[in-house]
DNA sequence: AAAAAGTAGTTTCATTTGAAACTTTATCCG
DNA sequence: CGGATAAAGTTTCAAATGAAACTACTTTTT
């Protein structure tokens, strides 16, 4: 005689439905885009996300430090690190220190650093415009309200209850 | 005398601005949202992010397999059958093998399950609720119907171009 | 100035993850 | 039937991740 016995459940359907649920949604969208996008990345150039991410971060902000990089680009230091060590490797990027401070060092791309930048741009945007089409300009723009408002609010969320 | 030179980037400037990139967002506004959840679920009842899909999942549709989990929570099977082992060792998940198909099993939540179910459903809810504060329901609408569509074409983007 | 405290970035180590191989059970086809 | 093929889950193994400890330097304090 088996003590445990499944539960009716009558009483829970509906009250959480995870396809509706927006966290779940969230996660799912950013879980599909971001595979997709890697996959691109690292087939073709032998990126990783957090590479492509610095790269990018660096040719509209050249000479940044890691620390600086990475509440920009939402990195966090072991990661940078590793990303870094691997763009310098492959002659992507070139480490200067320049400040004073030996410690830290300013993050400039290399001339092939800009070349593999300006090839993957495009593939970064049409992938993003593909992601978009059939939103109107409008739209597109209430959407970075939208993004922009959760944003704040999953940052406000984060300690301070 | 260096061989490997800094390119100039004035040219690249504001061509890609990773903060505005709709990946990146996306990525960054789930993630912040996964980590606290999750800091949330595991602390209080010591669940993983598929162990709670799998038992929001089961509480509005008992009797699934692993199978049919797999599509509607986003899980692979191998992250299904790590968190329903876990999930019966903690007596909050049956195995029945009814259909006379000994390969698999549905999966039905106990008492316990339900229990935990019910007392995590008010948290997620109002976290989401939390995340949601400050739209109006015509914006909220307006986020869901995006979500879908976004969801979609980053579907139908993942293979067939 | 020397000791203490702090910061930037790296390394280590333990955990998480997921693809591929595997096991068991079921179905297909001669 | 009985061997081949397929399907449901599980296990293995190798790579990715990230917290904590560490190294190398810098700033503050006394």
């Amino acid at each position: 005689m088996n003590k445990v016995k499944a539960a009716s459940v009558n009483d829970l359907k509906r009250i959480l439905y995870l396809p509706r649920f927006l966290p779940y949604r969230l996660t799912k969208l950013s879980g599909t885009v971001s595979r997709d996008l890697a996959a691109q990345y690292s087939a073709t150039f032998d990126l990783t996300i957090p590479e492509w991410r610095i790269v990018a971060l660096l040719g509209s902000r050249p000479g940044l430090t890691a620390r600086e990089i990475a509440p920009l680009a939402s990195l966090d230091k072991v990661s940078i690190s590793r990303a870094v060590e691997r763009l310098v490797k492959s002659k992507r990027l070139e480490k200067r220190t320049l400040d004073g401070d030996r410690r830290s060092a300013a993050l400039y791309l290399t001339e092939a650093g800009m070349t593999c930048l300006r090839k993957i741009i495009p593939i970064a945007q049409q992938y993003e415009d593909q992601l978009l089409e059939g939103f109107t300009p409008e739209e597109i723009e209430q959407l970075d309200g939208f993004l922009n408002r959760l944003d704040a609010k999953a940052e406000a969320l984060k300690k301070g209850d």
